[in-house]
DNA sequence: CTGCATCCAGGCGGATACTG
DNA sequence: CAGTATCCGCCTGGATGCAG
C-alpha cells in the first residue's frame, strides 16, 4: 500500500450526546467537535478526495464501497460543514463534482497523523490481542 | 477550557465492516486499523488517562459520564489491544486501578493532533453550517 | 447519472437490577 | 467498589425502488 496517503477512519455517533455535566468539560467539546467531521465515511471521502482532487458521485461510491444512502447523506453533511464543495453540471445525464475546500483540505494534515499511528501499531495491538486472547482462552478452560 | 490537553473523540463503527472489494485497498486497512483502538469512548478514556496517570473503574465513570455498562465493555477492549493496563487489588473494599501502557501513551500524540485542528476548526465548520443552514431555509420557503 | 424514500437488520449505548 | 446481565430505544448502514 502507498504510505504516501496515509490516514485513517474515525467516526462519532452522532446521536448519542454525552451526559449533561461529567467532570471533564474538554471531553464534552471533544465529542461536540469531533460529531461534526469525525464519523466513519466523512474522513474516507475526504481522504479518497484529496487524493484524486475531484471525483463524481459514482466514482466515490465505488471507490469506497459506499452505500448510495449514506453517501449521499455523508457528503451532504460534509457539503454543509464546508469541508467539501459541489458542482453541478447541468448536462444530460446530470453529472455532479465533488472536491475539497480549504477546510477540507487542511483536515488532511491530522488524518495522516493519525493514520500513520494506526499503521505503525497496527501490529502491536494485534499482537496484545492475541496474548490477551490465550491467556483468556486458558483461564477458561483450567476455570 | 485548557488548551494544554487537546483531545479529541473518534470512534468507528465496530459491528460494519466494509464492502469487500472496494477500489481504495487502502481504506479497508484504514477501517481495520482503526476499528480497534477509534471508537468513541476509548478515545475519551485514554485521554483521561493520560492526564490523570491512573484512575480506578469509579473515577473514570463520573469523569466522562460514561455508563457502567460501557465502560466495563470499553476497558476490557483497551486492555485487549494493549492500550490499558489493569491492576486489581485485592482489598475490601475491592479496588482496581487502570493506567496507559506505553502503547497507549504512545497514542496520545496522534490523538492530540487531530483534537488541535478539531478544536481550532470548530469556528469554521459552525460558520459554514450556519450559511449552509440559512441558504437551504431560504430556498426552501422561495422554492 | 444523481439522488431521495422506505424498509429492515444489527450494533451502540443508556437504565436498571443484581452479584462478589 | 467493581463489575455482569437484561431490557430496550436509537442510530447506522445496506438493499431496494423510484424520480429528475
Amino acid at each position: 500500500m502507498k504510505q504516501e496517503g496515509t490516514f485513517l477512519s474515525l467516526g462519532i455517533k452522532k446521536g448519542t450526546a454525552m451526559a449533561e455535566a461529567p467532570e471533564c468539560p474538554d471531553c464534552q467539546r471533544i465529542n461536540e467537535v469531533l460529531a461534526r467531521v469525525g464519523d466513519r465515511w466523512s474522513v474516507l471521502i475526504v481522504i479518497s478526495l484529496s487524493r484524486y482532487e475531484t471525483l463524481r458521485f459514482n466514482e466515490l461510491k465505488r471507490h469506497l464501497g459506499i452505500s448510495q444512502r449514506m453517501l449521499s447523506l455523508t457528503l451532504k453533511e460534509l457539503e454543509r460543514d464546508g469541508l467539501v464543495s459541489r458542482t453541478y453540471h447541468a448536462v444530460i445525464p446530470p453529472k455532479v463534482e465533488y472536491s475539497l475546500t480549504e477546510l477540507g483540505k487542511s483536515f488532511r494534515e491530522p488524518v495522516k497523523v493519525l493514520g500513520k499511528w494506526a499503521l505503525d501499531n497496527l501490529a502491536a495491538i494485534d499482537s496484545a490481542r492475541a496474548d490477551y486472547d490465550i491467556t483468556n482462552e486458558l483461564a477458561a478452560k483450567a476455570g
